[in-house]
DNA sequence: ACCTGAACACCGTTCAAGT
DNA sequence: ACCTGAACACCGTTCAAGT
């Protein structure tokens, strides 16, 4: 296998523009919200907006493409703690890792788990990320120091609402994010378990369902 | 003191209009999201679009009424609770009421912590919820079935998240806010504090310094 | 092929004219 | 006093014209 074919004339002009554009959507998002314009990113990446909308089909879908970055990135950094020795710190140091980026990237994972799900881009970006939790998991349930009926999208349910709510006042208490953390560690440790979780655990099927892809739709495809 | 003066003449025209275009636009947001119209808010209330903001300075302050409303009906309904036998279950009924009626008006709380805290009409509404909520944690705390280190506040930020996180996920698999909650309580349980939390709980005064109200800037005011 | 910026459509907000 | 809807400003998206 040839590996990668020639570069092609001018797309690594094309290809520069697009990075230039995801830096700088993710600066300006960072520093003042998902409603800034598509015309001052551009402007801040060096393009024309045409040139945003060539890349990206939609502000969503630029939006989506900086998410799911992120998602691959903190999927590669909960790989390497499944090498660490001791399961239980391996988990909560994951967990704290995810805090940390989301207080930092704020605005770009509200919206995560409202209509982004729906992008094909990042659901693959989230089911990896998932399998990476569901194995820290494991690991600290089969080591005795989690409650064996816990599923990991329970705790990415918990932490990912942790974050929304304990981003907006880090910067005036900035320990609520430990706070909350050590919270969620007394709620899964065994000695709490005192009664089974009612239900079942969430499935990624759920989280599939909850946002179907467009355009996926089920039953016969009628002629349009 | 005569209570209410006399009705102004047209005023109570104008008083139901108010009303006809908080519930039009609560029943449109909660079926499609924040991002209806204005204009199809003023047309099911049956008014024309400037008589919106003749009432509601902008679509902002619309939603920061309504959101209010359903906390000074949260607060009437946990301070009911106060009268239960059972502290313990008097408060996590409460918080299963809240994370109920959070479902069913997503949209609109969704923006709370967000930027909505700086509306002084929610600010309002908000410090009276959190007075009735510390007065059921403190009732469960004296009988020494919660955690003596558990700030009221601490509690808020917790199940605020879940519920952003758990709603979405509701309608494939409705019994993931009990879970949440079961998880939740296991956290407060003095059996799981083998560890104290860390930092300090979060106070009313953070958010308030969180969400500061807009005008309200400290240091000499300049001319201007 | 790719880039650009003028033009379009849409939505929140204002305001002159009505009653 | 209050109501109305046309007019304005703003922002995401498209597209004809450039290179």
């Amino acid at each position: 296998m040839d590996a990668m074919p020639e570069a092609r004339t001018l797309r690594v002009d094309a290809e520069r523009n697009r990075r230039r554009l995801l830096d700088a959507a993710l600066e300006l998002f960072s520093e003042r919200g998902l409603d800034v314009g598509v015309g001052e990113i551009a402007a801040r990446a060096g393009v024309g907006r045409g040139t945003l909308f060539r890349n990206f089909a939609s502000k969503e879908d630029l939006i989506a493409a900086i998410v799911g970055e992120r998602m691959r990135e903190a999927a590669a950094s909960g790989r390497e703690l499944l090498d660490a020795p001791d399961p239980e710190e391996a988990l909560f140091e994951f967990l704290q890792q995810m805090v940390g980026q989301q207080q930092s990237d704020r605005a770009l994972f509200d919206a995560v788990h409202d209509t982004f799900l729906a992008n094909s881009e990042i659901a693959a970006a989230y089911a990896e990320l998932v399998g990476v939790i569901e194995q820290l998991v494991a690991r600290a349930q089969a080591a005795g120091v989690v409650r064996a009926d816990l599923g990991a999208l329970d705790l990415i349910v918990m932490v990912k609402g942790l974050c929304e709510a304990a981003t907006a006042l880090h910067h005036v208490n900035p320990h609520i994010a430990e706070r909350q953390l050590d919270l969620v560690r007394a709620a899964l440790r065994p000695a709490a378990a005192t009664e089974p979780l009612r239900g079942r655990p969430p499935t990624i099927d759920d989280f599939k369902r909850a946002f179907p892809a467009p355009g996926a739709a089920a039953g016969a495809a009628k002629a349009s």
